[in-house]
DNA sequence: TCCTAAGCGAGACGGTACGTCTTGTCTTCCA
DNA sequence: TGGAAGACAAGACGTACCGTCTCGCTTAGGA
């Protein structure tokens, strides 16, 4: 690569500050109430800085993402992922131990475009996985969007209860409302495969 | 009820002007790109005339909003109706009609709060359907949404699709899918009464 | 004349209510802060109906400046006016008594257009006196302007002033320092016609 | 002081061509008559911009008087102003040289706050003159308004007249005029100090 | 040691949209 | 038939963001 001088570090330092300038904004006024203006402010950045770095508030938000995904992707390899689907009890705990980031990035104040991204995260992580089950099944992307927006949909319902079940009970919740549909697709695809 | 005067006859008609402007609007423009002097410029309103009526553009398109609720209750009831989740016909006819206005509605140029109303549309209408299947069901709730994000995300899968299947497909589809849904929810259900 | 039938009653009473809401208004708000609803709500009379009786706020206030006019002309002329410029005990004693509406009227938070009118009316009274002094002078006008400007800012000042002269005394003052300008006034006129 | 930088330049630039714009306007079209967004287009300014720098349109004029006061000390003090009220030779010159932008500025088409600032100038012009002659007079206050509001008055109605005199012959006749109000309050103030 | 390139703040600027307010006109309803 | 009611267009207001930009200051890292 290149040994980062101290010009580079001191980016990426701005960079991360704006990070969390914007995860604690966001947990107090919320995705659209949030400008610029107000992350910069508490980053302690000037404004045209930010615009040297990110093109808009869901470009910096997004150049957050990644991190959820390589943490995910850690936490699942890390664990028996013989089950399909399972990164399901990574995301849930995650959720569970950032209940109130999570609930400020896809919960109801949340803004259009990031809840557009999460969805996209989770129809790739399915997609993957169902791949693996049924590489060629003709409603497979079909399957991977009834899936992810199921799984959504459940998750942003857990997140916003006022009593939410706990983490391993919603995972259990979940697969087992999914199980017959991975039958039904893995059936489909062998049906197809070998009639 | 009351006779409509001349007067409530006119604010009837600015009303629905505005809503099909907003529409005609709607779909050269998408939902963010689209202003408030844009509608009324459109249907040739005062923007003033427009504040009269409705708070925000969010506002206008939540008052059409239940036209389309009344549509589905009107072809549901229609409809032979025994089968559970028969909402997902109409709705999915009506999206096939209207291909263009819900692609602008609900997808990916759509605006949070549209969406967010469109999902507790649905989440309202499965709520309704599940809880004549199972009425106390523990998991009643996160079942609704389970389905209600499934469903959603089809749909807007489907939307996007640039082939997408035959409507008649796509709801035998969803019904594929969700079936063993509804039936561990019925069974959970009995289990929990009759123990 | 004509009898005035019970329509003609009508309008001058509601006339009148407006004239007086007008006022109530006034003493609240200041004239650039008053607006016609402001007065219709106040009045309890519909908008549109102001607008069947005066063109504008202005046309409204102006309407009742007859008024001061003639109760200006009833006090002077019950009184000794053998001295010149006898118009200003009246207003100054009108000005007293209604200190509050004067204040609203021409003091510092009133509106351009009234204070001219007002304005105005100081230099009609004032024209008329001098006339008769003397009445063809060559800077007759730019006497009688002279002269109501000076009544008219001693007038503000003595309105605004936080303990304020009596009445008599400012007569008195205003007297003492005008005397000058009508003797120079007159010899300039005596010289003129007599060289 | 400070060397101004570039960014200091430039806005004083914008805010010069912003009161020129003013001027310019309001020569046309009167002072209420003139919107914000009429002076901004003749600057080719940004609205924005405009209240970046000043609050409203007033805050804009008011901004220009400071120079007028300026402009006529240094008229003041360049002469021979042993003379008392000697600020009236070089305000009536340079309403004189500047007809029409007085006219637009105090004249009928003027605004109320204008007006009401423009007589503030006079007063203050005026006070410190008669401070001089008799630093404590009771009536003081009064007769400083007493002329303030002759002076104002005068030139109005000397910027209104159709063949205006000369503004040497209107400088004398105010002199004339106000010169025996000068010599009350002298003796008046010696009387008070040596009785 | 200088000096030069980059990161950075500060903030001017034009632009767009917002929601509110007021104005004056017009149409309809009601007594 | 006059008034009340209120819809409507027009347009100004002041605020909030946006994204672009120019400007100097600071601070390395290389000459």
């Amino acid at each position: 690569m290149k040994t980062p001088n101290a010009s580079d570090r001191r980016v990426q330092r701005t960079r991360r500050t704006l990070r969390e300038a914007l995860i604690e904004v966001l947990l107090e006024r919320g995705w659209e109430e949030t400008s610029v203006q107000h992350v910069c402010d508490r980053a302690d950045v000037g404004r045209s800085t930010f615009y040297t770095h990110f093109a808009d508030k869901e470009d910096l938000l997004i150049s957050g993402f990644e991190d959820l995904r390589k943490a995910l992707r850690d936490q699942q390899s890390a664990q028996d992922s013989t089950r399909a689907l399972s990164f399901a009890r990574g995301m849930i705990e995650h959720a569970h131990e950032h209940r109130r980031l999570f609930h400020a990035i896809i919960g109801k104040r949340s803004g259009h475009v990031v809840q557009q991204r999460f969805r996209q995260l989770l129809v790739d992580l399915i997609r993957e996985d169902l791949a693996a089950l049924a590489p060629a099944g003709p409603h497979l992307d079909a399957t991977v969007h009834y899936i992810a927006g199921a799984f959504f949909e459940l998750l942003i319902w857990w997140l916003d209860a006022p009593r939410p079940l706990p983490p391993s009970e919603l995972e259990q919740l979940f697969h087992r409302l999914t199980a017959p549909v991975l039958v039904a697709l893995r059936e489909h695809g062998r049906a197809r495969r070998r009639p």
